[in-house]
DNA sequence: GATCAGATCCCCCAAAAGGGGCAGGGAGAA
DNA sequence: TTCTCCCTGCCCCTTTTGGGGGATCTGATC
């Protein structure tokens, strides 16, 4: 190894930063050379400090981390995203690849699994949590099957507004919100737009 | 301050567990004795090692954190649990604290406010997270006002069951639970049946 | 240039949901 | 006891939803 993996920590919580600050010191060839606790602040840091790895959590308020890793494999290319996230959030897998993550691990990973992820992003490769692996089809099955027109209706129906309303905010008719209403309905194998809310909502493909 | 205050760290995370580890270390008046992943061993180590404080996460797989604060707080009175959570689950702070927990903080503290509320509850006082004050009285307002069977209706809507379906359910007639749904919608002021299961699964009035 | 997916719109129809009012019975509090 | 809250049930009615069949137009992909 010629030199150190610098690393960019993004949390929003303290005490997950601290942790990370601490499992990281115990691995000598890597250096963290910036913490910040929102998207924003992520990418301003990303672009000064260029880190060979950035370790992203997703949900965080104000510019999520699929924002910010969307700004920084664009503006900072040589940078890897690591998504870092908690185990309910696992649909969020698909969307964070298509951001231009490079690799995906969960919070209750032991460390040794993600200093391995570390270095696997670092030299380029991928990195998916091996816990991942039998739900990713699935929830991939579900969430990519919808389109981004799918999901904007979803999530006005998550919001309790009826097919009128929808159409009159999205400026089409009635009858083409229904037409959508009926695939999403089917692509969610749900039985009403109640419980296809409820799906999304718990598999984070809207919020 | 006559002796240490003694610990137990229940978190489902690794790298939350460590930063607490670290956290606390800092503190010289405090000293960890265990450390727990899901709420059954939290209960089990809480029995054994009896501490002044369990730092306890809410959301776990298995046995959960409101579930685990009342058995411990049933089984062993003169541990105080303090719940330890993320921002976007304040609306159980309510249940929270029915289920015997004696403060409440969220995960994005600094590590001096974690501290000043562990030495709290362990001198016999309560703590709340000073964020979580102006959203605490509306968010009561519209959980509390749900009573049990509204609630309960309330978790069958999200699984996507008609009012015929619940009713079978829950061995009551299909007018009842149209008034019980009204009531609800009522009460959570929202607009359609869709809308409601939304706000509940965004307050965590249901899950 | 042919094919395909996505978005848009239309028809029909049965079922479900929502809104209103009303009322008895039981449990617990004032 | 009286009063109130909750659960239960029923009536009326309109609107919404869901399921089925279509159709056209666009843009991308091959």
């Amino acid at each position: 190894m010629p030199q150190d993996i610098t690393c960019l920590i993004v949390d929003d919580h303290e005490v997950v930063r601290e942790g990370l600050r601490l499992s990281l010191s115990r691995a000598s060839h890597i250096r963290v050379v910036g913490e910040a606790a929102d998207g924003a602040s992520a990418v301003a840091l990303a672009e000064r400090r260029r880190p060979n790895v950035v370790i992203m959590d997703v949900r965080m308020p104000g510019m999520d981390g699929l924002q910010a890793t969307r700004e920084i494999t664009e503006k900072v290319p040589e940078s890897a995203v690591l998504l870092f996230t908690a185990h309910n959030e696992r649909s969020l897998l698909g969307r964070g690849l298509e951001a231009g993550a490079r690799g995906y691990i969960l919070k209750e990973a032991p460390h040794q699994t993600l200093l391995r992820a570390i270095e696997k992003v670092a030299e380029g490769e991928g990195y998916v949590d091996p816990a991942l692996m039998p739900s990713f089809l699935n929830s991939r099955d579900k969430e990519d099957m919808l389109t981004a027109r799918e999901r904007e209706i979803l999530q006005l129906l998550a919001d309790g507004m009826s097919n009128v309303e929808v159409a009159g905010k999205l400026f089409i008719s009635q009858e083409t919100v229904k037409s959508h209403v009926r695939h999403i309905l089917a692509k969610l194998e749900a039985d009403t737009r109640t419980h296809a809310v409820a799906i999304a909502l718990r598999e984070s493909i809207i919020d």
